[in-house]
DNA sequence: ATAGATGCAAACTATTTGCATCCTC
DNA sequence: GAGGATGCAAATAGTTTGCATCTAT
C-alpha cells in the first residue's frame, strides 16, 4: 500500500467507494507511518492535534476494513488494533506476551492453508482473509 | 483434553495448579460438550442453573489460559471466544464472515512456521502459542 | 487453618447508535 | 443539492477490580 501523499491516498479512498475526507486521509496517513498496528486510542492519540473524533476514528476503520484496506489485528489484548493491508506483501506479527513488543514475519503459505482448509471443510465455499499471529517471548523478557 | 467424568476434569484443573472448585469444573465440563469456541455469554448462559457469576467464569477463563487449559479464540465479533486446548490435535477455525458459522481445520505447519518465524526476526527467544483463523463464506451465504 | 476462590457491587474500557449538521462529489 | 460523513451526547457491551465471605486442601 504505497501511499505517501496527500493525492495518492485520496485517490485509494476514493476507489474504495469512500469520500475523501480530511478525517479519513488523517487516518490512513496516520497508518502508513506506523511500523506496527495501532490500537484506537493510540490513533486517537495522534490525531488530537486535528480534532478528529473518536467515533469518526471507529467508523472509519470499520469502514475500510470492510473494504480490505485496513487489517483487524488481535494481540490479545482487549482492544483491537489495525494497520494498513499491504496485499502485495502479507505478514504476520510475533508478540512478546510479557512487554507487548511485536515484530514481523512472512511465510504463512497462504495459498496452501487456504487449499488444505477448504479440501477438510465441506461447508465453505471460499476464504477471503486470515488472521495469524505468534505469541512467544522476546530476548529482553526471556531471560529476565 | 480427554475429560469427560468430574474426576478427570477435577484433576487435571489440580494439575494446572488450582483448586477443584465447582465453578471451575462447571466451565471447564461445559466447554467439553461444545463443539466451537464460546464467547462468554454463551458460557455463563449455559451455566446458569448453577448459578456462577460471571466474574468466576471471566476469571476461571484467564487463570486457565494463562496455564495453556483454554485457549482464546478471536473471530473478530467484538468478544473474546474461549475453548479447550487439545495439545495433541491443534485445530484451526474457518468463520463465515456472514452467518459466524464455524468448521475446523489442521494443519497449520506449526513447527515450521516458528521456525521460519525466528530466523526472520532477531528479537525473540521463543514462541510459546500462535493463533490462526480464515475467514470466508460458507457455501448458504456465497449463494445468498 | 489458611490461602486461594467466589459473589456482589461498582468501576472502567471498548465500541456502537441516534441525530442534527456539515461537506464532498 | 443530495447523500455520504462528521461530531457530540448518550447508550450499550465487554471486562476488570475491591472486598468481605466462603471453601478446598
Amino acid at each position: 500500500m504505497y501511499m505517501h501523499t496527500d493525492k495518492e491516498i485520496s485517490d485509494s479512498i476514493r476507489d474504495a467507494g469512500f469520500r475523501a475526507t480530511k478525517p479519513r486521509i488523517a487516518v490512513i496517513s496516520f497508518l502508513t507511518k506506523s511500523k506496527y498496528p495501532l490500537a484506537i486510542q493510540k490513533i486517537v492519540a495522534g490525531l488530537k492535534r486535528t480534532d478528529i473524533d473518536q467515533v469518526t476514528v471507529y467508523r472509519t476503520l470499520d469502514a475500510f476494513k470492510k473494504r480490505g484496506l485496513v487489517a483487524q489485528v488481535d494481540f490479545q489484548h482487549g482492544h483491537a488494533h489495525y494497520e494498513l493491508k499491504d496485499k502485495a506483501h502479507d505478514h504476520h506479527h510475533l508478540v512478546c506476551t510479557e512487554c507487548s513488543k511485536v515484530e514481523d514475519f512472512t511465510g504463512c503459505q497462504y495459498d496452501k492453508l487456504v487449499h488444505n482448509a477448504l479440501r477438510q471443510t465441506r461447508g465453505f465455499a471460499k476464504v477471503t482473509d486470515h488472521s495469524l499471529e505468534l505469541f512467544g517471548l522476546c530476548n529482553r523478557c526471556a531471560t529476565a
